[in-house]
RNA sequence: GAGGGUGUAGCUCAGUUAGGCAGAGCAACGGAUUUUUAAUCCGUAGGUCGAGGGUUCGAUCCCCUCCGCCCUCACCA
């Protein structure tokens, strides 16, 4: 059965509106007051005609009155519908209204005898018709399927999610505002590419049919923001959508959102300053101290921001240096870590990740990475089996990379050349080397720092959720066939 | 992909100790109620107990298979 046509008792006060001639989806209501400005002003407003919108929360009919919870998306307001006030033929369409519904009313603002400030309704028009019940008032919407599957619903029933998706809204802006203040230009690049570049993760496929020609949704913009930086855009950023064909659990989404930024003339240490700043300039925003809730832990964000050196930390934890394979292998097996087919320097960043990654709680940068791991960066003068590269983690998650970004295109080529050997044949069908990239950097790209954020996992760091599901408004779900 | 958990009314959840007519609260429906605050009171209705198969006189309960979701792990630059 479909589900607009299962609620008989509404179908029938949907009929007994247009049987008193009002149309249940009405339109325009305009000059409305948000109803949060009712509240706040009330001493201003009290006693003057204000006219609100919004959907009917709490229904309790009385007889020849009742009280009804108007909410719209800054708050809610009680009304009173009043037989005498509204006479026979207006109070009769009243009593067809129920929760769900929306509605346009307009009435006195003043208190009620309790003190409850109150909307005295005059007029009102039915705005949509609800054909389908809310949840329940108390609990509402508690599975997280259903919430994550009728989002729609989850929004108008619950302010906490409604405040969570506001404050994600809030900070992409604030990262807006903070990177135009600084002279960054916000680009689109590509999302369908023909070759899947600038990460190593498993592409979507997808198809064009008037070119007749196989395309991969992107797993990063990374190589045509450098492109970019050849053009002469000489700071870049792009905040926009990644499709990764991975596994999903509570840090990974197959779409996510990331912010990768491009600064001409500075290096992976600026890249360092400016993520530390963001960050830290966001969580100010959202806290009086820079301090946040993360789960059972508390994240300072004011405090400086932890630096750890890539080798020395692995060797810290595991007490044996990153170059000792064999330890390295022991080590691996011991915490039955599956390393098979994996080369030296994955297997030395699986250990790294579960020994020293998941137990790093504040804000912490890894710096100088392996090469190996890192075939868009730039080697370090000093040891060129490092890269200057850091990766910042809070919580145990990764919440982004720098580079010093590679620019020498023979270099960047034999790298490309080296990783498609690294490749089994399955992961190799996906792959081929983007030559417009290498003719891109031939024609010089300057020196740079590059960032990336993962921007669901800020805001889960902001809002404190520790599921990725929870910032996403719309995370993936298997389809259901109801 | 592996293991564990879970799926019962529109929503939130009990329950079937050990197989024997399917339960509550809220929401809904009918009635009363002109200042309520999760309104209250009286009454009514509402179910493929996730799907399919098996065992049984009888299955929502036991067994098998499948599906969704959650958790842990694996995968994931």
């Amino acid at each position: 059965m479909s589900p607009i046509e299962s609620e008989d008792f509404r179908v029938a006060k949907l009929n007994e509106l247009k049987k008193a001639g009002v149309d249940p989806y009405g339109g325009r209501f305009p000059d409305t007051t948000k109803i949060s400005e009712l509240t706040d002003s009330f001493e201003k407003l009290e006693g003057a005609t204000v006219r609100v919108a919004g959907r009917i929360m709490n229904h309790r009919p009385m007889g020849k009155a009742s009280f009804t919870d108007i909410k719209d998306r800054s708050g809610s307001v009680q009304a009173f519908f009043q037989l005498k006030r509204l006479g026979e033929e207006k109070f009769h369409i009243h009593n067809q209204l129920e929760p769900g519904d929306i509605v346009g009313a307009e009435g006195e603002l003043t208190r009620t005898r309790t003190g409850e400030i109150t909307i005295f309704v005059e007029k009102f028009e039915v705005l949509s018709k609800a054909l389908l019940q809310p949840p329940e008032k108390w609990h509402g919407l508690k599975d997280a399927e259903l919430r994550y599957r009728r989002r729609y619903v989850d929004l108008f029933s619950s302010d906490e999610v409604m405040e969570c998706f506001r404050k994600r809204s809030q900070i992409i802006e604030n990262i807006r505002r903070y990177l135009a203040e600084r002279g960054f230009l916000e680009v689109e690049t590509p999302m369908m590419q023909s070759v899947a570049g600038g990460a190593a993760a498993r592409p979507f496929v997808t198809h064009h049919n008037a070119l007749d020609i196989d395309l991969f949704l992107r797993v990063a913009p990374e190589l045509y923001l450098k492109r970019l930086l050849v053009g002469g855009m000489e700071r870049v950023y792009e905040i926009n959508r990644n499709f990764r064909n991975e596994g999903i659990d509570r840090q990974h989404n197959p779409e996510f959102t990331s912010l990768e930024l491009y600064q001409a003339y500075g290096d992976y240490t600026d890249m360092m300053v400016l993520a530390e700043d963001i960050i830290r300039t966001l969580a100010l925003q959202v806290s009086d101290d820079g301090r946040l809730p993360f789960g059972e832990h508390t994240i300072d964000y004011a405090k400086p921001f932890k630096k750890i050196d890539y080798f020395e930390a692995f060797e810290e934890a595991n007490g044996f240096p990153a170059g000792d394979m064999a330890k390295v292998r022991d080590r691996a097996a011991e915490l039955e870590i599956d390393v098979s087919g994996l080369g030296q320097e994955l297997t030395v960043d699986r250990v790294f990740e579960r020994t020293v990654e998941d137990a790093l709680i504040q804000p912490t940068f890894i710096v100088d990475y392996p090469a190996a791991l890192s075939p868009l960066t730039k080697p370090a003068d000093a040891d060129p089996a490092k890269a200057e590269r850091w990766d910042l983690i809070i919580a145990g998650m990764e919440i982004g990379p720098a580079y010093t970004e590679l620019n020498d295109p023979r270099v960047q080529e034999k790298k490309f050349m080296q990783q498609l050997e690294g490749e089994d044949a399955a992961e190799q069908t996906f792959r081929s080397i983007d030559r417009d990239f290498l003719r891109a950097l031939s024609h010089g790209m300057p020196p740079a720092g590059g960032l990336g954020l993962g921007i669901d996992r800020l805001v889960m760091l902001m809002t404190n959720k520790t599921a990725i599901r929870e910032v996403i408004l719309f995370p993936l779900l298997r389809p259901s066939d109801d």
